[in-house]
DNA sequence: ATTTTATTAGATGTCAGACAGGTATGATGT
DNA sequence: ACATCATACCTGTCTGACATCTAATAAAAT
């Protein structure tokens, strides 16, 4: 059993990672045939059913094969690639993934009456009214070096205390969720490629029309509120981003 | 129980869709809770074990939540977005998906021996040592409209079969699968922005320096190992992918 | 009267054991 | 040599029980 573990977590979580691990560190290699589920949960001292559970969980993850009448068997590891898009980090854990150490500029932050336009776009994907945002326009830099133009639009009517300027050198999320008790937990992400203008361009010390990887990001809460949206500019040449598609 | 379907697909399964459909359908409200896992297990004539394995596929996709000692509880729907970049289509399912007919224009394809750089990349990815590939150059249409430019890498080694030019009109993948038998899984992709140069621009039909999504992939079997590599350079005002980021 | 503490009902979490159904393997019979 | 069968072992599914958590109610203490 992951017995070392006293956390409070489900039983099926500390038994999938307990072999992930050992999947990891190669105890279990590719191609191996795990133990039988009856002599797994012996040995593991839980139930079948607990380990079934976290095997289910590693199928899914495409880890093991399960095959009827045969075994369970680990999958060839699936090539190695640090961090998919789908992983959601805001802009300065994306800056400190890489090593670098992130930082902000330029800062301008207003609150503005929103657009019809953009107010039907928000309708759309959350069903919900906006009126008012605050816009916060940034760049952030990896060791000094701008990386990312941020343009972000939050949405006032959550934010239920006063904000400071100064918050906003840190990254949102971590100021969502200790000022004002949100947790951003998802993202739907449209991956546009776009070309430099002559004001971002300047931004970001580029050279005008280098491209540029835009993530235009609505953000949701665990209540599925429509908390956040962003455009981020990515400077492609310092920032690439690796997903894994399945059919 | 979801009788009506007599296919053989696992039991949970059945179960997992039956569940959506009727969370989708409406009859179980966001909000609502769910029926017991022993009053559902009853009325679906399934045992509680399965209805449990439904279950959580369904609290993994984030569609239900379940609380210890509460209840089981359906969540706001996720806002609606179509198919999302982590789901692997071909470039003519993508094409076709957005209601288009997929079409093919340029067509060269020569069997060359790889670069040293180029075979280290792919001995990175797969742990394979490959020496000789099928590029195939292609443009690809959409009602007859140039949208994508695709570079296709094929390993020889695996095709053992002969090929003819005229295959490569369609899908790569189908022809994998139909004539080879191979059926590509997954792939790893890299997502990149770049502008259009003169060739490109030429195939596509739009302007020097326009922006393009380069979809840069490394596919994969059944059996995890690297079948083909593609670069496919979308046409970003034609072609938007989206996806969903999770934390 | 108000607050605190037990009690209880009902839900999910976990467990143990059994049987069903699929698959490889080796023995058997021709 | 080949087909058939028996067998052992595996995952898939079922059943019933107990553990643990939560909310609501009732009882007790202030």
């Amino acid at each position: 059993m992951p017995t070392i573990n006293d956390d409070k977590r489900p039983l099926y979580l500390r038994i999938k990672e307990y072999l992930e691990k050992k999947i990891e560190n190669g105890e279990f290699e590719a191609g191996d045939k795990l133990p039988s589920e009856n002599k797994l949960s012996k040995s593991l001292e839980v139930s079948r059913a607990s380990l079934r559970e976290a095997l289910r969980v590693l199928e899914e993850e495409g880890k093991i094969v399960k095959q009827q009448g045969i075994g369970t068997f680990v999958n060839k590891p699936t090539p190695k690639f640090k961090k998919g898009i789908e992983k959601l980090n805001s802009v300065t854990e994306t800056i400190e993934n890489e090593g670098f150490q992130a930082g902000t500029e330029k800062l301008n932050i207003k609150e503005i009456k929103i657009s019809e336009s953009f107010k039907e776009k928000i309708y759309k994907v959350s069903n919900d009214k906006i009126e008012n945002v605050l816009r916060i326009e940034r760049v952030r830099t990896a060791d000094k070096t701008p990386v990312v133009y941020c343009i972000d639009h939050l949405i006032l009517k959550y934010l239920d205390k006063k904000y400071k300027k100064e918050f906003f050198k840190k990254s949102l999320f971590d100021i969502l969720k200790d000022v004002y008790g949100i947790n951003v937990k998802k993202a739907v992400t449209n991956i546009v490629a776009v070309t430099a203008d002559k004001y971002v361009s300047s931004f970001l010390k580029i050279k005008k029309n280098s491209p540029l990887l835009l993530l235009e990001q609505y953000h949701y809460d665990e209540k599925n509120r429509m908390i956040l949206f962003s455009q981020n500019y990515f400077r492609n040449d310092q920032f690439q981003f690796k997903v894994m598609r399945k059919r």
